[in-house]
This record gives structure tokens, C-alpha cells and sequence, in this order.
DNA sequence: GGTAAGATCAGC
DNA sequence: CTGATCTTACCA
């Protein structure tokens, strides 16, 4: 199906990192698979948007760990979203999985978003995908670059867009005018939310 | 020790 | 638009 990714190109900083993830696999070893179409970029100097703003803690250790693990972080009392670590070791950037386009297992993760009518609504948002692939606070620091990993991110050969839509991100009240959201135009399985 | 906000989602 | 649900950060 494809290759893990090579983890020297995730240690560039997450704003060159971010809109390369696109269409890129995120895999489970049990064959559910999806394809990234909306991603965001975190970290770098002065984004009061990021975790990892105030430093390493317990919460966001993982985003200054090596490029190519999952940081992996649990918001609004429910809900738990997947990064996917980038830049040097020891420091703190992290690019969001905001959405994916199912490509195997779309029963499987059917089942564990039962609440999703629609199936675009199984994968059209950060904490709908880690659902869908059942992935939590465990995977959290798992190496995304390994193939005997349990979450993989693959390379299947299918490159980037030439040209993704750009944005503004999502859901943040600080910096929310730096353009640091990228997603395949016109996909579908992109996350669209109220304004 | 208390409180408010948060990289969200679903139902009305 | 609002409720769910709980961790973290920040202030006293």
C-alpha cells in the first residue's frame, strides 16, 4: 500500500511539513485507512495558538520529542486528537490531522462512529478520524515512521496538491489570522464548519 | 483551592 | 445555538 514516510522530511518546521502531509495514509494495523486532506501547522516562535506555547509539560511533552511521532491530546472533555510531531528534537511543532478521506476499513470505522449518518461525517473532523481509526491518549509519542507500528504514516506514491487551499485554522481564538490550515480543494471529507 | 477556557461534536 | 464533559492553566 505504500512506505512509511521518511522522517527526515518531518523535521523541517510544521508550516513546510503541514501541506506535504496532504494526501498522504494514516494506517492502522488492522487495515482501516485514511487519506489526509485538511491539515494545520502548531509551534514555531510566537504562536499563542500552539500547545506547546508555554513549554514542554506532561501534556505536550511529545510535541518536543524526535519528528515523526503522534502527539496526541484529549480537549473539551471528550474528545482526543492526533499531531503528528515535526522540527528538530527538543523542539515544540506539531502538525494537526484535521481531516481524512476513508481508503479501507470504511465498515470498521463505521461501526466505531455509529452517530455519523452521513459518511462524510465518519472522518471530517480531527476528533471524528481518531474515533473512526480508535485512537486516543495511548497512541500518544507511538513513531508514525515504523511500519510495525500501530498508526503508520504511509506513502502510497499519490503526491501533494500543486496547488491546497490555504487558511486561516480552526477553532482557536489566538492567531487565528495566520494562514497555517491546508486542505485538497474541493475534497469533500474536508471539515466545514459554521462561519 | 477555585475557576474559566479549550486545536470538538451532535442535536435541537 | 447550546449542552456534554474534564483537563489544564492561571490566579488568588
Amino acid at each position: 500500500m505504500g512506505r512509511p514516510v521518511d522522517r527526515e522530511l518531518l523535521t523541517r518546521s510544521s508550516t513546510m511539513v503541514a501541506p506535504w502531509l496532504l494526501n498522504k495514509l494514516l494506517i492502522r494495523d488492522d487495515g482501516r485507512a485514511i487519506r489526509i486532506v485538511e491539515v494545520e501547522a502548531y509551534g514555531g516562535s510566537e504562536d499563542d495558538a500552539s500547545h506547546a506555547r508555554n513549554g514542554p509539560t506532561a501534556r505536550c511533552g511529545a510535541m518536543f520529542g524526535p519528528a515523526g511521532h503522534a502527539y496526541m491530546y484529549f480537549t473539551y472533555g471528550m474528545h482526543w486528537c492526533c499531531n503528528v510531531v515535526t522540527g528538530a528534537d527538543g523542539v515544540g511543532e506539531a502538525v494537526l490531522i484535521r481531516a481524512g478521506e476513508p481508503v479501507s476499513g470504511l465498515v470498521e470505522m463505521q461501526a466505531c462512529r455509529s452517530r455519523a449518518r452521513r459518511e462524510v461525517d465518519v472522518t471530517n473532523g480531527p476528533a471524528k478520524l481518531c474515533e473512526a481509526l480508535s485512537v486516543d491518549g495511548s497512541f500518544d509519542g507511538v513513531d508514525l515512521c515504523v511500519e510495525s507500528s500501530p498508526l503508520v504514516l504511509l506513502d502510497d506514491g499519490t503526491p501533494p496538491p500543486r496547488t491546497p487551499a490555504c487558511s486561516g485554522r480552526i477553532g482557536i481564538t489566538r492567531s487565528v489570522e495566520w494562514p497555517w490550515r491546508w486542505f485538497v480543494a474541493d475534497n469533500p471529507f474536508v471539515s466545514n464548519p459554521p462561519g
